[in-house]
RNA sequence: GCCGAGUUAGCUCAGCUGGUAGAGCAAUCGCCUUGUAAGCGAUAGGUCGUCGGUUCAAGUCCGACACUCGGCACCA
């Protein structure tokens, strides 16, 4: 007998090779009809999974949350036979369950159309009508291989030979359809149910590898309920509305156009915001003791050849012969700001030297990378360069982190994860300046308490790097700052210090970007606030409207108020209904509109409304205008600064 | 870069099986003086992404290229 342990906390017997299935129907008959597959110790198994020892069971029905993963599973599965019985000739290749929903990759000549949708999924609901029960069966490896190359699908036969030594081969079979699986699985293909669809078709290199065939991948969604589904194709919906590439057209903020893939042309309210960014991070660098500088754009091919850009990053970069000179367009700012050190003597008192730049970097991007202003081949870094000594390092990167982290709360990003990437494969720099730079590293994060994720082999190419990870307001992950600490380009490019004893030595270098790119950053804010942006960032920060044209005289006097308050206005007198003004500044996102009839104008006053909001605030002028300026301050009036230079 | 789809007026889109383009909004002009997300009318606006081919005839069929979109790969 052995002894399962219930959530509950009761305690039971049961005989040595009971299945799951068996408990369930122990415990109830409403149980035993719903259960759909069990947890064993905490690791998901089928219903005809049998128990020889002790363990903690807990029986998982359709409307448990660990269900609906085996639901998309299963529905992966569904596809793929409904497509090889609509698609003789495809062959299966894998095929698994993902955030809402699951895809299955297929190796065919012909490519599949969104018009095969439809029947895809028509095949798919008489499987799941058909109610076949799923069972696992467990083959040797040279069955396996052999029934798989006599079937003619060379990619699952594939897949087996590559499986390790020991693994178990197991085969999951639905009627007469078979696929090899590790599971687990529902226990019929009738309870994946039919809230599902099949959403697109896509390219997709086997096994994840640009070198290798590029299959055709179904991606579809599957929920528990037909409920659930519409929820999720709504929120699709919702999320499409704050594109920034939407948004960027409502707005007025920016345009591509086909001459300039990957560039953007900021217009002027883009080009606000764009340029209240870098006033609020010129600001806190300020506060945080930085210098700023700016170096050339375009510098003769040596420069980059001494970098090891020429040799490790040549493949991004944009070059320019004149005069039989090679020049680069500078994909990374770091070489330009080295000049810049260098150029006198460096005092050990003098370090920490903090120098930013504001760079504007190209590079060549591949041309399916591109997207909007998140992916551009031209764009500006919130770069700087920290020199300091070696004892200096670890603390140098905890106030850079601190830094980082209290920036991004000011733009409601709380969710903030951390990658650190060591040396990659492609890099300079001997293996123990890279382990005393990983080391480093690492022992910031640790003494801050910071919890990181490892991503090996990732590092930039002079040294290792910390990547922070933002998630937006609808569950997003974006990249943006990165730490990196290198050792190599001071010694590539000679830098140095003069110690306490009159030595020359080395420094270390730190870079750093926060916003990482301001076109991404701003992109990432666009869609994060869903284009209502806060009042100290939004290109136009109220609008002026008439309500009649015997309120003009008024209206022009209080956007003139509002504008000698600092605020950025906008002035609508047009002979247009408010509801109309209304709704067209709306669309545009502004964040405040100000009416203005007869009888604001004979009081005084303004009717205030708010983006997003029908109520509408009557209040006098003056305290209007003391609200507003109020409102519209920048987060980096909060900060503290204690900046000034020591001339020892 | 790779796979697939797309590109028609400033914007959003229609144009079936080939017979030299259409709507709504925006724009301009006029009427309306307007009270919180689209008032009414008139006018103007397009070598249908580019280049080439098939055809008596191409927005429509074929090919190449460019760009965009969805993924993959790459990445801030």
């Amino acid at each position: 007998m052995i002894a399962i342990t219930f959530p509950d906390g009761a305690k039971r017997e049961f005989p040595v090779g009971t299945t799951s299935a068996g408990i369930a129907a122990t415990i109830s008959p409403r149980l035993a009809k719903e259960a759909v597959a069990a947890k064993v110790d905490g690791i998901l198994v089928d219903l005809s999974h049998s128990l020889d020892s002790d363990a903690s069971v807990s029986i998982i029905t359709r409307d448990s949350p660990e269900a609906l993963e085996l639901i998309r599973h299963d529905a992966a599965h569904v596809m793929a036979e409904a497509v090889q019985e609509l698609f003789p000739g495809t062959q299966v290749t894998i095929g698994p369950a993902i955030e809402n929903g699951f895809y299955y990759d297929f190796a065919r000549a012909e490519p599949f159309t969104p018009e095969d949708f439809a029947r895809i999924e028509a095949k798919m609901r008489e499987i799941i009508a058909a109610d076949k029960p799923l069972v696992r069966e467990v083959w040797s490896r040279t069955n396996a291989i052999e029934h798989f190359r006599f079937k003619g699908e060379a990619y699952k036969a594939e897949i087996i030979e590559d499986l390790p030594e020991d693994a178990e081969i197991s085969i999951y079979r639905q009627g007469d359809w078979l696929d090899l699986c590790r599971g687990p699985h529902l226990p019929s293909t009738g309870k994946v149910g039919t809230a599902f669809k099949v959403m697109k078709v896509a390219g997709a290199y086997w096994r994840g590898d640009s070198r290798n065939a590029m299959l055709q991948r179904l991606y579809g969604t599957a929920w528990r309920t037909k409920a659930e589904l519409d929820a999720y194709l709504l929120q699709m919906e919702e999320a499409e509305k704050r594109d920034h590439r939407r948004l960027g057209k409502d707005m007025d903020l920016f345009h591509f156009q086909e001459e300039a893939p990957g560039s953007v042309f900021w217009h002027p309210k883009g080009w606000s915001m764009f340029q209240g960014l870098i006033a609020y991070m010129r600001g806190r660098q300020d506060k945080a003791g930085y210098v700023e500088i700016n170096t050339p754009e375009v510098m003769d091919k040596v420069m980059w050849e001494t970098s090891g850009h020429w040799f490790t990053f040549r493949e991004h970069m944009y070059t320019t012969v004149v005069e039989d000179r090679t020049y680069c367009i500078k994909p990374m700012n770091c070489p330009g700001g080295i000049q810049v050190y260098n150029k006198g003597i460096v005092s050990y008192r003098d370090l920490p030297l903090r120098i930013a730049e504001f760079g504007k970097v190209l590079r060549y991007e591949p041309s399916g990378s591109l997207h909007g202003i998140m992916r551009v081949r031209a764009f500006t870094q919130d770069d700087a360069h920290i020199f300091c000594t070696e004892a200096q390092m670890e603390d140098e990167c905890r106030k850079v982190i601190d830094l980082i982290m209290d920036i991004y709360k000011d733009f409601g990003f709380d969710n903030v994860r951390i990658k650190f990437s060591d040396r990659p494969e492609k890099r300079i720099g001997t293996d123990e300046t890279w382990d005393k730079l990983e080391a480093s590293l690492k022992g910031a994060l640790d003494h801050m308490g910071l919890a990181y994720e490892l991503n090996p082999g990732e590092g930039a190419f002079y040294g290792p790097k910390l990547e922070f990870v933002l998630r937006d307001a609808i569950g997003r992950d974006w990249q943006c700052g990165t730490l990196q600490v290198d050792l190599n380009l001071p010694e590539r490019f000679g830098s140095s210090y003069i110690d306490e004893s009159g030595q020359k030595q080395r420094p270390v270098m730190l870079h750093r970007a926060l916003f990482g790119s301001l076109e991404r950053f701003a992109g990432i804010l666009i869609e994060h606030y869903a284009g209502h942006l806060p009042l100290w960032l939004a290109p136009v920060q109220a609008v002026v409207a008439t309500i009649t044209s015997d309120a003009d005289d008024y209206a022009e006097e209080v956007a003139r108020a509002l504008s000698c308050a600092g605020l950025r206005v906008e002035l609508d007198r047009r002979n247009e209904k408010i509801g109309y003004k209304v709704r067209e500044h709306s669309v545009k996102k502004a964040p405040i509109i100000l009416a203005l009839g007869k009888r604001e104008a004979e009081g005084r006053q303004v009717a205030l409304r708010r983006l997003g909001s029908q109520a509408q605030e009557t209040l006098a002028l003056d305290d209007a205008i003391r609200n507003l300026v109020e409102e519209a301050t920048s987060p980096l009036a909060r900060v503290a600064g204690d900046t000034y230079r020591n001339i020892i």
